[in-house]
DNA sequence: GGTGACGTTGTCATCGTCAACATGACGCAG
DNA sequence: CTGCGTCATGTTGACGATGACAACGTCACC
């Protein structure tokens, strides 16, 4: 009489108390275990019983329960993911591309974004997400300004993407050297005394990279090095930079650290009524979509960020499985410089601006 | 001889074989039961005990194993969350929506795409994730065409957005008839005679409704309905119809079904030398960031993803504790219209376009 | 000094699954 | 008819954490 039927859901939480493997047994007259060999492929069940054993699991829609089976192999089939501000072009498509890759390698995707992205907030998350269930993680864009170690639980694999935290961890950059250089280098050509920068925050490690080498570029070239404008990524910071650099007739060139502040700035030159390209010429970084459908179209650096998300989930994988230590720990993406309209060669402005 | 220590990480999976409660018992020189009431913030533990545990925690660098805590406790603090192209401007404002109420709640996210938003792919993807560890499931614009039921898992708490799932499933989806109804009305209002659409692929729900409200506007007005175009939400699409709006004198107004392709419609006309909003007006739908920047700033319909996220987690939520069917099966977030400069009165356009 | 209350710590059992080993049935060769 | 291999299926135990309950020590109070 105590050991028949099932107890009444007393004690564990109020979880839907789905049919166990044990129920599905019972039903179709057999030993759990051979329920869990249908369940799996498995290997040597008879036609006869695997029939009975599958109708008992339908009929009691019998999913296996992830939580068991993981705690028994010891992996759970998920990489973790912590972003920051992950509705952002950059990151929302390297979360697809992380996404996809992880599908494809039977993972599952466990995500969490931090509001700051401070080491603080990256640990918390971190942790939060190793309380989870996860075999692997990722961490997109950390711009901690200070990278304090990471406390991360130990032997978990990490790799991170375009960061401060590279020197620590195994990591993914896009070449946002070449890239940048591509760019500057191409407003140079055009007979550009020099090139201006409008720059994304100082707390952004690709925001710094981005600057460097457009600074660098220009030493090179043994050109002044103009002080650069720091935006904040967003649009609206471009267009309220805008009427700066409107107001400045020696900026002809101007490289913008990503397409947003890009298009915020052509915006504004629209209104002071400054003519792009003829006047002023400008180039972009990301290849957003809309980026070909501004007027006029604009050049910029495209970033394969699928293709960064795939590696990143690549790396992952394989210091999961590999565990050796002879494994590449920075992988670089290359970077495509697209030309478009909306940079020309190089005239004086003229015209004072509207106000 | 046989049962001292550890036993090699035979059997199980190559997995991290990381510290368990045990191990930071034997250390600390406790009971395991001590070890995890002093993770758990815990009730009764003296301060020393307390101590002493942590200070075996962080020498071994322990991390609750989630997975028994899961089968323990039979929830696993994870939502799942079913998106299709989770790049795209809703989508990943949504998901970054859904990521930010779960956290406030203490979930995270399990998130995972399908390669195409028909009934097979979504039951997979749901499939997938139910043999993950999740207590709820969200799936976002779940576009299907022939809304077959789902085969998920019963008792598992299901909200969608968005989609032609919303008769079988509680829901959250945008007001689309009140933001589509302002948007019309609005041209009309202008004198414009009617307004054509340009409407998103016919497997998508928003985009049924939107065109149906559409027409139902106009003819609740009492004017011509036009033949939509069709396009499937880039702006690309947007781009290519242009061609064909630009030949047409007789349009006037355009209501295009989102941002994306009022951009390329825009880039197009642009090109074929009709001035938006003097000789046509465009209206588009979302209120993308870069809508406000472009040339001329977009009127367009705000939907508040981020409202829509937190409240499918809400829903999640309220099913998985509540268990009560009283609860609200449909949630409609309101938009907003937004004027700004891309529509104008009404003038017949006299000028031939350019080719 | 004995008794009970309380606060701290430990024992036992359990969640669902699956690897390892054990058992049983059957067939076939010698 | 015996012995052994083969295949299908069952039994046992362990993964790690933790709820229920028990046991222990300490202290206050009569």
């Amino acid at each position: 009489m105590s050991t028949e039927g099932r107890a009444a859901p007393t004690s564990p939480g109020p979880s839907t108390s789905r049919a166990s493997i044990a129920d599905v047994a019972r039903l179709a007259g057999v030993a759990p275990i051979t329920v869990s060999r249908v369940a799996n492929g498995a290997e040597s069940v008879s036609p006869a019983t695997r029939q009975r054993v599958q109708s008992a699991m339908d009929k009691l829609g019998y999913a296996p329960n992830h939580a068991a089976r993981a705690l028994r192999s010891g992996s759970f089939g998920a990489i973790g993911l912590v972003a920051h501000r992950l509705a952002r072009t950059g990151e929302s498509r390297t979360v697809e591309g992380v996404v996809e890759a992880a599908r494809a390698e039977g993972y599952t995707v466990s995500l969490v974004d931090v509001v700051a992205p401070t080491s603080d907030e990256v640990t918390a998350a971190a942790r939060r997400l190793s309380h989870q269930a996860i075999d692997g993680l990722i961490i997109i864009r950390a711009e901690t300004s200070t990278p304090a170690t990471l406390a991360l639980p130990p032997r978990l694999p990490v790799v991170v993407s375009d960061s401060s935290l590279i020197r620590r961890h195994a990591a993914v950059s896009s070449d946002q050297v070449s890239g940048t250089r591509a760019a500057v280098q191409h407003l140079l050509d055009l007979g550009h005394p020099t090139v201006h920068h409008l720059s994304g925050p100082a707390d952004s490690s690709p925001a710094q990279v981005r600057l460097e080498t457009w600074r660098e570029t220009l030493r090179a070239a043994g050109r002044t090095v103009p002080e650069p404008w720091r935006g904040d990524w967003t649009l609206q910071s471009g267009y309220e930079l805008g009427a700066r650099i409107a107001a400045d007739p020696q900026v002809t060139a101007v490289f913008c650290a990503n397409d947003e502040m890009a298009a915020g700035l052509m915006r504004s030159l629209h209104e002071h009524d400054i003519a792009v390209p003829q006047e002023l010429s400008i180039v972009g970084f990301d290849d957003i979509p809309v980026a070909e459908y501004l007027w006029p179209p604009l050049t910029t650096v495209r970033q394969d960020f699928g293709r960064i998300g795939a590696e990143l989930v690549r790396m992952v994988l394989e210091r999961l499985r590999g565990g050796d230590d002879a494994l590449a720990r920075h992988v670089v993406v290359p970077t495509t410089f697209v030309i478009r309209a909306s940079t020309a060669g190089y005239t004086p402005r003229t015209r004072a601006p509207r106000s």
